[in-house]
DNA sequence: CAAATAGTTGAACAATCATTCAACTGTTCA
DNA sequence: TGAACAGTTGAATGATTGTTCAACTATTTG
């Protein structure tokens, strides 16, 4: 029998363990649902929002308040609130023309103290 | 008394709550920190890495299995793995010409955990 | 030794994204 | 009413980054 050419796969392995691969495909989450998580994952990942954040957590503040604090302009505090705004991170009130953000949860915390865990473990370690 | 045409400061802003920027001025981890903390995060901001974590949850695998798994090939798994590698989220053993993968530490599990229980409570809310 | 295969590597490319800039809305207040 | 200011928005720009491609190393095996 003639191998014709077909299209190569794009993983040219001879797979070495069928079983382990198998088994461990029925248990992987949807790749939707590590879509979500990527994305999650994201908004923390840029430091100007954790430091947003991390102010977050202990006052109340207006765009002015947080532009000042990071030295940076309302614009880009402003863009980034609305991305943790929208991903419900982050609420907001009005009061005349000054708009106050807060967290919008404990979620943050939780999420900022267990990265933090990890990164200072890694400092004593090295 | 004349004022001069000095550069502005990146912020044009009437500060509302100099208390409020003071105090938490003062509470805020030092920036290097938070650049590390952004930096953790984002280790898990890309579903292909959150893929392979998720799979060495499972098992021990090669890069070969990996790349079977995901359905991509070995070099962009691999270049993937050296960044987790670097930043010691898995650790690997040699075999011949066959490198196994595994996770280093529990670390991973626990912050998948916590990012997950967010992302799931959000698909409840909406 | 030579062929085959596991895995790595660096450059190139495309997509993503944070910041800037300028223009804009809306509210206050004189 | 109009000037001043808080905040938003969209387009442009530059930097970052994930994937691809091709070439490479290293190990096994016939």
């Amino acid at each position: 029998m003639k191998f014709y050419d077909i299209e190569l796969d794009r993983t040219d392995c001879t797979v070495i363990h069928q079983e382990v691969v198998d088994a461990v495909r029925e248990k992987m989450p949807d790749d939707d649902l590590l879509l979500d998580l990527a994305d999650c994952f994201k908004l923390f990942s840029d430091s100007t929002r954790l430091k947003i954040l991390y102010a977050l957590m202990e006052a109340e503040m207006c765009v002015c308040d947080i532009s000042v604090l990071l030295g940076m302009t309302k614009s880009s505090v402003s863009h980034q609130l609305r991305v943790l705004k929208q991903s419900n991170l982050v609420k907001y009130r009005k009061a005349g023309r000054v708009i106050y953000y807060s967290l919008a949860d404990d979620h943050v915390r939780t999420i900022c103290r267990m990265g933090m865990e990890h990164v200072r473990e890694d400092e004593i370690e090295n």
